[in-house]
DNA sequence: AGCGGGATTTTCT
DNA sequence: GAAAATCCCGCTT
C-alpha cells in the first residue's frame, strides 16, 4: 500500500482533504487527447452536513458518497448540468470533496470544443472551466464517470505537495441554502480560475 | 455592471 | 410538486 499516497491523502474526513487536494492535477484522457488541469477550487460536504447529498442517507445517487475513497462522484443538476467530486472518508461515511474550478495545463483547445456553451459569442479566459459545471463539460466529465476509481485510466487524479497555508483561503460555500456559513470552501490565492471572491 | 429568468431532469417531500 | 452543490442570455441602469 505504500505506493497508493493517493488513497491514504483521500482517507482523511472531507474538510481536511479539500484544501489539500488544491494544486493537485485531474485528467482524463480521452481520444488519445489529454486533458488535464490543476485543482483550484474546492468544496467539502459530508454527511452530518445539511448541504451534503450525503445527509439524507445513502440512496442510488449517493451510493457513490459512502463507498471507499478515491473514486468520482458525479451528480447531475438543474436538468442540464453535471458536477464531479472525490469522494473522501472511510467506507461506509458519506463525505465528498466537489472541485469548483481548475486552471487548464493540457488540452485547452479540446476542452473549449467540449464547451457547449450555447451560441455564445465567445468564452473568453477563465470561463472555459471556473465553475463545477464548466469543468465537467470541459473534461468531458458525465454521468459514465460516476464512481470511476482515481487510480485508473482514462481519468485520474495526480497527487503534488501540499501548497503553503498562506496560499489559501478559507470562506463559507456557494449556491446552498443549508449550513451556510460553515468554511468548507478552499481556493488559490490570486488564481483566476476560481469561480468567485 | 448588475439583476432576473429560463433551461430541463433527478430526487425527495 | 418543488427545489436543486449551475450557467447563460437579455434587459435595465
Amino acid at each position: 500500500m505504500k505506493s497508493d499516497g493517493l488513497i491514504e491523502l483521500l482517507s482523511d474526513t472531507a474538510d481536511i482533504v479539500a484544501p489539500r487536494l488544491l494544486g493537485c492535477e485531474i485528467e482524463h484522457v480521452l481520444d488519445d487527447q489529454l486533458l488535464r488541469g490543476r485543482v483550484v477550487e474546492t468544496e467539502a460536504y459530508d454527511q452530518t452536513d445539511a448541504a451534503s447529498h450525503s445527509y439524507r442517507g445513502r440512496t442510488p445517487r449517493t451510493d457513490v458518497m459512502f463507498g471507499p475513497p478515491g473514486r468520482l462522484y458525479v451528480y447531475f443538476t438543474y436538468g442540464m448540468y453535471y458536477c464531479c467530486n472525490v469522494v473522501t472518508g472511510p467506507e461506509g461515511h458519506g463525505s465528498a470533496v466537489l472541485l469548483r474550478a481548475i486552471e487548464p495545463l493540457s488540452g485547452e483547445d479540446a476542452m473549449l470544443a467540449n464547451r457547449q456553451a450555447a451560441s455564445k459569442a465567445e468564452i473568453n479566459g477563465v470561463q472555459i472551466t471556473n465553475g463545477p459545471a464548466k469543468l465537467c463539460q470541459a473534461l468531458r466529465l458525465d454521468k459514465q464517470a460516476n464512481g470511476h476509481d482515481l487510480r485508473q485510466p482514462p481519468i485520474r487524479l495526480v497527487v503534488k505537495p501540499p501548497l503553503k497555508p498562506a496560499d489559501i483561503v478559507s470562506t463559507s460555500r456557494i449556491g446552498i441554502s443549508q449550513a451556510t456559513d460553515a468554511p468548507w470552501r478552499f481556493y488559490l490565492k490570486n488564481n483566476p480560475y476560481v469561480s468567485k471572491l
